[in-house]
DNA sequence: TTGTACGCGTTATCAA
DNA sequence: TTGATAACGCGTACAA
């Protein structure tokens, strides 16, 4: 049997005896325009013949493809998974079907991706970007193409934004380490490249610190080629650290240096670790991992409601808008500094709830 | 701006002064029929009127729609996402996109997913089913569509399988717990329901045991309703049982089980862990969680060839094909019973590498 | 090598 | 309330 053998509308006028434009209306959901006969004629035809409404033929003719387009730089992180999630409820509760293609952080791909979900005529994009194709963006907003970046942004384009309130977390997470009585502070994060999040993270955790003289900061990248990176940093770190803590600026981090700390034999906590981004295995792990949780549901659900918006709204193009959520805190075992006081004098301030 | 001003193939064959016909061929793969000339013409129309073919009307004129359809029964499995990957890379290799759905372990979202794809007309379908909407799978069987049903399997449809064998993975588990000395083995499992490989496995494990005097094992079901089930059973499990191991049916259980171990003060190795899923934590928990690792990326671009070989295949419809794939062993702390061996006597078996 | 004409399955427009 | 007909954007015989 070839590929499939599907009855059509005009098949299914035919068996009911009716015209094409009666079971279109039919199943246009207009079905009230019909005479309660017609109705049952065209449902008993329909359910003989199996009969389903073509989609593609659909689109073609209204223009309404009714698919979103989703592109994630990679789907094996959890933090991408948790956004798409939240997209695709959002999708199938508004009527639409995602379409996703996946880019393994690779700009070639993120083009072909581009150019395929154009073709299936998406009305919408939910971008997480890897690289920058601003120029192909640009050429699909110009389009008149409703888009949404998602946490990395790009300048260039212009597009709505969702995401973290990046400042606000690293805010967040310098509080809580300084009340705990951490004193030196290791920025962990991978190469910032074009990735505005971890430029942001990067850039208010250097201004806070700028602020605060009880407080010493560093930062150090971890390149993904050189596995063992992350023990000889933290090593360095812990050898003339004072009261050390760890801020780690993605999931990937904190799961290497997690990794790095067990392997030098570090007590948890003794050397504080908070990681941005939250994981299953983070209160697991014992005494449990610090984490600011990301809203990813109400992010994924955010960015298909301003797409739809864009899609509704009659009026001339607004301003791009920037959407930005507050990090959640899960205060667990490795930022209690308490519990490993001893020689210290007790100047850590009061951890305020 | 409305959704999209498109460019079409009539305008660029204005622009280009050319005919329909020969932009069509242009974009179709046929470049080499052209007079270098024409290419040249159409190259530049196309550019500069920013043309993109229509894959909507492509697909309706063809049949061929492009489009692979996958549906998965909980998006935020790490299971089910590492599968994805697989697929959707497959798919873009094959010059495939990929249409998702996540049903949230719904039969009802099943359903409605189910028709959603059928009527972009997907010429293929990946199935990771959560209820078992056997008819309405069957019909579409019927109709010509290409099925191949992920890991868990419904009797009533005729459609090919790819996933893990369960019951080699189980007799590995059981191989490997009995060599390290563990003597009592408790197999916690969410509750089978329709899900064939969670009765697989638990089919497997109780045939093995019935023809090994030495061992001693019970099935206990995890319902999601209770939280606090696991400790209960664990603790119920520890009180009597002599150098116990727990084998997790899969990942969600490894997680429930760890946490509870972990509220009991067990100490892992001490009492035996080995989970089926690998998954990011399992090397992090001291002192490392052994695993059975299931092949996900090669499970899902082996569904895509199925899949693409069925739409190829003139011959008459081939007997559904079941191809199953081994799990890896990564044996790690959590199933090192000598590393506490005192008062046992050494009877534990060489563990053979 | 290039162009003409028709049909894919559907919706929209208009007329009855 | 119903029906005929013309698009929608593209592929493909077939003819030139």
């Amino acid at each position: 049997m070839r590929p499939s053998r599907h009855a059509t509308l005009l098949e299914v006028a035919r068996e009911a005896n009716a015209s094409k434009t009666s079971v279109s209306r039919y199943f246009g959901g207009e079905r009230e325009r019909l005479s309660p006969s017609l109705q049952r004629r065209i449902a008993q035809a329909a359910r003989r013949l199996d009969y389903r409404p073509n989609q593609m033929a659909r689109g073609l003719k209204g223009g309404r493809s009714r698919l979103i387009g989703m592109l994630v730089a990679d789907i094996r992180n959890p933090y991408s998974v948790a956004v798409m999630h939240g997209v695709e409820q959002a999708c199938r509760e508004r009527g639409y079907s995602l379409l996703v293609g996946n880019t393994g952080n690779d700009p070639a791909q993120e083009r072909t991706h581009l150019a395929l979900l154009a073709s299936y005529r998406v009305e919408g994009l939910v971008i997480n970007a890897a690289g920058s194709p601003g120029r192909e963006l640009q050429s699909l907003a110009d389009q008149g193409l409703p888009l949404v970046l998602l946490d990395r942004w790009l300048e260039e384009v212009e597009a709505d934004v969702v995401g973290l309130d990046n400042a606000l977390a690293v805010d967040m997470a310098i509080d809580h380490l300084r009340r705990q009585g951490y004193r030196s502070l290791l920025f962990l994060s991978e190469p910032p490249g074009q990735a505005s999040p971890r430029q942001q993270r990067w850039q208010r955790f250097e201004q806070r610190l700028a602020g605060e003289p009880n407080l010493h900061g560093e930062r150090r990248d971890l390149s993904p080629g050189e596995p063992d990176a992350a023990r000889e940093i933290l090593q360095d770190f812990l050898a003339w650290a004072e009261r050390p803590a760890v801020l780690c600026a993605n999931g990937n981090v904190t799961l290497a240096a997690t990794r790095a700390l067990q392997a030098l034999g570090a007590r948890l906590g003794e050397v504080g670790l908070l990681g941005i981004d939250e994981l299953d295995w983070c209160e697991l792990v014992p005494p449990g991992i610090t984490t600011l949780a990301q809203p990813t549901e109400a992010i994924g659900r955010a960015a298909v409601q301003q797409l739809l918006a864009r899609l509704d709204d009659g009026t001339p193009p607004q301003p791009p808008r920037r959407t930005l959520y507050p990090a959640r805190l899960n205060a667990r075992g490795s930022t209690r500094l308490a519990a490993f006081a001893k020689n210290h004098d007790n100047d850590c301030d009061k951890e305020q709830r």
